[in-house]
RNA sequence: GGAGAGAUGGCCGAGUGGCUUAAGGCGCACGCUUGGAAAGCGUGUAUACCGCAAGGUAUCCAGGGUUCGAAUCCCUGUCUCUCCGCCA
């Protein structure tokens, strides 16, 4: 969401830049009506109602005196009435005002590439050497099955299409994941480490951009009954789509000390979406699921720092999947690829050998005080009377369902085996091969 | 799930219909005092919105209601605490 008063003194900005993402600026043809109508009626009902706080002091005064106070009772009364209907007509409009802010995605940054998709995303560096193998690889749903630690089948049966079953040796991947991330963050990136909760109301997917406008993409749970659209609730549950969310409102309504610079914490988290609109899309195996785990990174930031520390997070990022020796890509998003909350974002992309292509690992992004401002984020500036609203940012370090099959496609072997990256040995027990194993399934 | 008690400024806490945006204390800031510090004394200390400004309006958990007038009375909701039940 942006500043009113930014809007109002910047309006043909404003549109350029919402031009940049494709929006159409004729969105914003009724802002400077709705402002005006907004303000004079907000004018004349606090001009009224300060003639009646007067009048109902003078009231006391006369009760007091043993006075005849039956005229000014009808005064009030008068005015009282015209009061209400101007304060109506003033929370419509701000209604309107609201709304229609609420419903723009950020302004790009300038140095944001503009582009309808991702066919305009520029990719920025590759690193690690794509393997070559002398035998055909495979992708990783066959490998996980064929070693017996992936099993869809079942997972299907437990729960439905888009889940996964992790046994064995392949459940402790997952652990060691994340547990190797979260000592990465932590030990040599100075995060924090932080463990939310996975419900969420949806006051705090509004202040992280989801809510109102992207309610289908998530799991809602009724047990404060159905969810009306627009209608944000502190009580209400919805599972987490990813840990920005419950991290981000951390501070949410807060003014937060940065005195001594950023606030970075990590988060180890599962994440549900509910992949609507994506029927067909990415069916096999665990790419798209609607459950997988995520380690998360969040940084709180003064507004002169998130650029910086935009680069940083996503250097932290990358150090995961170079201490893996996952081949990667940075790209940098154009504006019709990005998020409705991001002012620019990076997509971390892993080499896939199974699939033959890139996919998306990880996605950095600086909100700037887009989310600050809906979730009523600040900090006061040194020196300054007035709290101003802090940048956040957040992005995956990693998605660990992806890292994993990157390793299954990454290391596989001709036998089938896969082995374990270096730096994950420790976590694995000092496991080198994941080999063939079952699990009461009849061989 | 049942019963009860609460929610007031950065914090503690007073306040049961008008003189309360809110006593008092703590904290913090500035000044005086001091060789320096502490103590002491004094002054100040919320946010948002409207207004060119003077100033005004709103906010005592949230939303409704009663009233000429609500922090105060009524209703609903949320959260916190205590006890009981159930439970990883």
């Amino acid at each position: 969401m942006y500043d009113l008063a930014f809007v109002r003194g910047n309006l043909p900005l404003v549109e350029e830049r919402l031009g940049r993402r494709g929006i159409d600026p004729s969105l914003l043809r009724g802002f400077s009506t709705l402002d005006a109508e907004r303000r004079s009626a907000i004018t004349e009902a606090e001009t009224l109602k300060a003639q009646r706080n007067a009048l109902s002091a003078e009231f006391g005064r006369l009760k007091r005196e043993g006075a005849d106070t039956s005229l000014i009772a009808a005064q009030t009364s008068a005015l009282k009435e015209k009061t209400e209907q101007l304060e109506a007509l003033a929370a419509q409009a701000d209604q309107k005002l609201r709304t229609l802010l609420e419903s723009l995605p950020n302004l790009p940054h300038p140095s944001v590439p503009v582009g309808a998709s991702e066919h305009e995303n520029i990719c920025q560096k590759t690193w690690g050497e794509i393997p070559n193998f002398d035998f055909p690889a495979r992708p990783h749903w066959e490998i996980g099955e064929q070693l017996g630690i992936l099993d869809f089948e079942r997972a299907a049966k437990i729960s439905g299409a888009r889940f996964v079953l992790q046994l064995g040796s392949g459940a402790r991947l997952e652990r060691a994941l994340a547990n190797f991330m979260l000592d990465l963050h932590t030990q040599e990136h100075g995060y924090v480490e932080v463990l939310p909760p996975s419900l969420v109301n949806s006051c705090s997917l509004f202040g992280t951009g989801q809510l109102p406008k992207f309610a289908v993409d998530l799991f809602h749970c009724d047990d404060r009954g159905p969810y009306i659209p627009g209608e944000l609730q502190e009580s209400d549950h919805w599972l987490i789509p990813t840990a920005e969310v419950p991290v981000t409102n951390i501070f949410r309504d807060e003014a937060i000390d940065l005195s001594c610079g950023s606030i970075s914490f990590t988060a180890y988290t599962p994440c549900f979406r509910s992949e609507a609109g994506s029927y067909g899309k990415d069916t096999r195996g665990m790419i798209r699921q609607h459950q997988f785990q995520k380690v998360e990174l969040v940084k709180f930031t003064r507004p002169e720092d998130s650029y910086a520390e935009h680069e940083a997070l996503t250097r932290h990022a990358e150090t995961v999947l170079e201490r893996l020796g996952l081949p990667y890509r940075r790209m940098l998003l154009c504006t019709g690829d990005m998020g409705f909350s991001s002012a620019k974002t990076y997509d971390l992309e892993v080499w896939l050998p199974g699939q033959q292509t890139y996919r998306e690992i990880s996605s950095c992004s600086n909100f700037e005080s887009f989310q600050a401002r809906r979730a009523n984020i600040r900090y006061r500036p040194a020196g300054a009377s007035k709290a101003e609203f802090v940048h956040t940012l957040n992005g995956s370090g990693l998605a660990i369902g992806r890292t994993y099959l990157a390793i299954l496609e990454n290391y596989q072997q001709a036998d089938g085996s896969v082995r374990i990256p270096q730096a994950l040995v420790p976590y694995m027990n000092g496991e080198t091969v994941i080999t063939r194993q079952s699990f009461g399934r009849a061989l």
